[in-house]
DNA sequence: AAGTGGTCTAGACCACTGA
DNA sequence: CAGTGGTCTAGACCACTTG
């Protein structure tokens, strides 16, 4: 090791670079310290970066805490690494978003809006092939097939269709799904291990028309779920939000 | 401590209840066990879980290896961890997916067909209002207006509609924007340090639908990026997806 | 003021994987 | 098979935050 920390501060070496960021030699000081370098192209996609004992003697600190910073840098997609083949600036940079879905209920109350919901329906049926697939079952079995629309300050919001395994869920039967949404109960009752999702847009069909009070044909925003516990299916569910929905994230 | 690790492996304590999982003792089997006692309802939400001493003491390893199993539970939105307070399973459990936006080429090769590249214009205009909004600008300046079509097999895949700052990126106007994609020139060559992005349904204007040969009034997805370099705005695209677009997301 | 999580260290050993 | 990242430890001290 050529440099020592000791008695080092932050304002020492903080040279007006870094205007956001931490303490040099905490984790995350080196982790910003290292983005900034990808950022001001002093590193470029496909370079080596030092060995993290390298850094670790350069930045005047343990190898652990250089493992931190660069275990977030890898995370957010930033480097690559591999052991043996170092660590590189990744070849193929992508945008990594994360989205929370709130419960419909908070999200609605969150805006500062009246949150309403109301049953529409609640049947047992055989699964349409569009849902069996999502859950990847080659039969279609009976599920309950739940239908609620979500309301916020009195307006349609979120439009449910929604399928339950009552053999994975009986306890489901027993829900008053009048009063409570077999999504807050699900979500509160049944945790899931694994989770599919998807997004997409689609025209109203009639009955969604009627029911988000619009007109056929307007474009929808729909958010897919379909969870399982180990290898069971618990629930599949097309919401379909209101005209003008935007799902946002912020990165950093 | 009560207990000591050494000599057991994970086999010794392995009875049946994880299939999954990685040896216990290990952070990511901690991880997962409590996962599963949350799983499993031993842990409902509210539940306030031992002090880290007491489950590294419980699962005979350091409290570092507790911390780093936590960690990774609160960054899941699985429990939440505050000084003092301790540890408690999450009141409001949300969905959080996250989701990869690769390069556009990348991702039309990766779907194993022919990508292609389209300019269709480029020109210096005052940014409309909507953009500034993005930007979170109080004026409108002039910035470079690309528009282009991603293709796949010869079919449109992706319309884009960018506006690039060149106070920024004066770069930007020495790029050969017919054989180089603005996406995938900046992606590479002017990284950013905070991205918004924004996911919402739209029916096709007569100009998209003619882009993506489709019928006006078609529900298409649309993907917003805004982003800047610090305080300066880089660029903010609206890319038009073709119709029947999804973008999925997997969880655990 | 005290309790609990967060960070850091110095060192050891392990587990990949590329030359 | 050797080099590099990944994990773990035991202990120390720090930084919040709540009772």
């Amino acid at each position: 090791m050529l440099v020592s920390n000791s008695g080092q501060t932050a304002t020492e070496r903080d040279n007006g670079a870094n205007l956001t960021t931490a303490k040099l030699n905490s984790w995350q000081g080196i982790r910003d310290e290292i983005q900034r370098r990808i950022l001001d192209r002093s590193l470029v996609p496909g370079d080596k970066l030092p060995r993290d004992e390298e850094l670790a003697a350069e930045f005047g600190c343990a190898r652990t805490t250089v493992q931190r910073a660069m275990r977030e840098l890898a995370d957010r997609g930033a480097v690559v690494r591999r052991r043996k083949g170092g660590t590189r600036v990744n070849e193929d940079p992508f945008t990594r978003a994360s989205l929370d879905i709130p419960i419909t209920r908070i999200e609605v109350e969150q805006a500062g809006a009246v949150y309403g919901y109301r049953l529409e329906s609640a049947e047992k049926k055989a699964l349409p092939k569009r849902v069996a697939e999502q859950f990847g079952l080659p039969s279609r079995p009976k599920m309950l097939n739940v239908r609620a629309l979500h309301t916020a300050d009195g307006t349609p919001y979120i439009f449910e269709d929604r399928w339950v395994s009552f053999d994975t869920v009986p306890e489901i039967l027993n829900v008053k799904l009048a009063v409570e949404s077999a999504n807050e109960w699900l979500i509160r009752n049944k945790p899931y291990s694994r989770c599919d999702i998807g997004v997409y847009a689609v025209n109203a069909s009639a009955t969604e028309a009627r029911m988000m009070r619009t007109s056929p044909d307007q474009a929808l925003f729909v958010i897919e779920r379909t969870t399982w516990i180990g290898e069971d299916p618990i629930t599949s569910v097309r919401a379909v939000t209101r005209p003008g929905y935007r799902m946002i994230s912020r990165i950093r």
